[in-house]
RNA sequence: GUGGCCGUAGCUCAGCUUGGUUAGAGCGCCUGGUUGUGGUCCAGGAGGUCGGGGGUUCGAGUCCCCUCGGUCACCCCA
């Protein structure tokens, strides 16, 4: 064995690509009845975006990141996530104002690779600009919740908490440090660490979860506005059916949150990293990024995560019709056969070449065609043999009945 | 970055404990049985430097060391 994908990226290959397809064909239809703009950004940007961005303390900005110099001397970095890019987008652009963008696409994080953690995975997501209230949160957790239930992930949670705003953070933060301190004997060595550049993280550490069980707790430091903005949040999840749980100590590994942070967990999906996507408000980042001020919400979802904790549905057949030549002689009429086929939209193939019979019904069968389709000596007649490869069902009928009958069943060229 | 488990055919694995001549099975693939019929059945066939390197030995898939790869968990995130 010569050459194989790096370590951590996957090949999609079918027939598993093909759930993938519909799975990103249905996020894009989604997205845009909810009223996002499809926004493409580039898979590498300045290192410093996301150093400041995704912000300098981070486990995906301290160790994660795919970063290297072009010829031209730049430091670049391959995206460990696009929030930070559809920002710099915004502000780059000249835009104003609210902003409703959806995406779709890779991201690379340099980590050990497990199930659901991959150096190459795919995220879909959308953030919503220049909204400030709550009711933007709520969409956007709407969106994603739909979005999974519509993938199968019937018994998704959405876990929720607030983390405050920077100047509840301020003192909450030393409190918590404090609080820290005093039980820093019992805590790991990353999370000793953390207590005065990211205290928050500590909280929702595995290997601290029995220490921090009774710290104090970022919900209950909030300000009567941030406070309001959470409650209402909590109230709508409620109205529109979302099913939800608070998560005191859920905090997301990115600096950039202020305010709502939320996860979506289905519990049906056994890997140890069991959220299959996540978000939050971040009013400050654009400022960060030397925007304007301007409020913002997010959301990604992990497809990979999504395709194994949905497992496979029963996949619909591949093609409509797979075209069989009896007579080699009638192979370019077969060509010819099939491009008029695909014109009328049916999903149409052949294989390239001399083969029996036979062997171009095992592929047909192994293609995973509806439709067998043998042009031969019937054809002088106008006609052609059309199997039905589930019952075995075959008749020979006029070949300008194949699409119909495709489209419309047996009895649709009637 | 830390730790556990695993590398034999395209895939899933047996063989390794107790070293012995030509390395096996199932599935998949190709061909034929049916010179125009798949999916079932039968027959035949192709496909392996036993992950790589070194060592021990008369002899290594099997024992030892190193290395690379895969996988799971920690950590972290989608």
């Amino acid at each position: 064995m010569s050459f194989r994908a790096p370590k951590g990226t996957d090949d999609v290959l079918p027939p598993e690509s093909r759930r993938w397809r519909e799975l990103l064909r249905s996020w894009d239809l989604l997205a845009e009845q909810y009223g996002y703009a499809y926004v493409a950004t580039p898979i590498f940007e300045a290192t410093d975006l996301f150093a400041r961005g995704v912000g300098e303390a981070t486990e995906v900005v301290e160790k994660q990141m795919y970063s290297f110099r072009d010829k031209g001397g730049r430091h670049l970095t391959l995206r460990p996530e696009v929030t930070a890019s559809v920002l710099r987008a915004y502000i780059q652009g000249g835009l104003s104002g609210e902003f409703k963008g959806a995406y779709s696409g890779p991201c690379f994080r340099y980590e050990r690779p497990q199930e659901g953690r991959r150096r190459q995975f795919w995220q879909l997501g959308v953030e919503y600009l220049g909204a400030p209230d709550a009711e933007a949160d709520l969409e956007v957790i709407e969106l994603g919740y739909r979005y999974l239930l519509d993938c199968g992930l019937g018994d998704v949670v959405v876990h929720v908490n607030s983390i405050g705003d920077a100047p509840d953070r301020v003192a909450y933060h030393a409190l918590l440090s404090g609080w820290l301190d005093e039980r820093s004997h019992l805590l790991s060595k990353d999370a000793v660490r953390r207590i005065h550049t990211n205290p928050l993280r500590v909280l929702d550490s595995k290997a601290d979860r029995e220490v921090v069980a009774d710290a104090p707790v970022p919900l209950d430091y909030l300000e009567g506005e941030t406070a309001a903005h959470h409650d209402q949040l909590i109230a709508g999840l409620q109205e529109r059916g979302i099913a939800h749980r608070h998560a005191p100590r859920l905090v997301r590994g990115l600096d950039y949150y202020n305010r709502t942070v939320f996860e979506y967990i289905p519990p049906s999906y056994a890997a140890a990293h069991n959220a299959v996507g996540g978000g939050g408000r971040y009013d400050g980042l654009s400022r960060l990024l030397g925007g304007g001020d301007l409020p913002g919400v997010g959301l990604a979802l992990g497809l990979d995560r999504i395709l194994s904790a949905a497992g496979q549905s029963p996949p619909a057949r591949a093609l409509d019709v797979f075209l069989v030549v009896a007579d080699q002689e009638r192979r370019s009429l077969a060509h010819a056969f099939a491009r008029r086929l695909r014109a009328a939209g049916v999903r149409c193939d052949l294989v390239a070449g001399r083969r029996s019979v036979k062997a171009q019904f095992r592929a047909a069968n192994r293609r995973d065609a509806a439709l067998a389709v043998v042009i031969g000596a019937e054809w002088d007649r106008g006609m052609v043999t059309a199997k039905d490869l589930s019952s075995g069902d075959e008749r020979t009928i006029p070949a300008g009945e194949v699409a119909a009958w495709v489209i419309g069943g047996p009895e649709g060229g009637r």
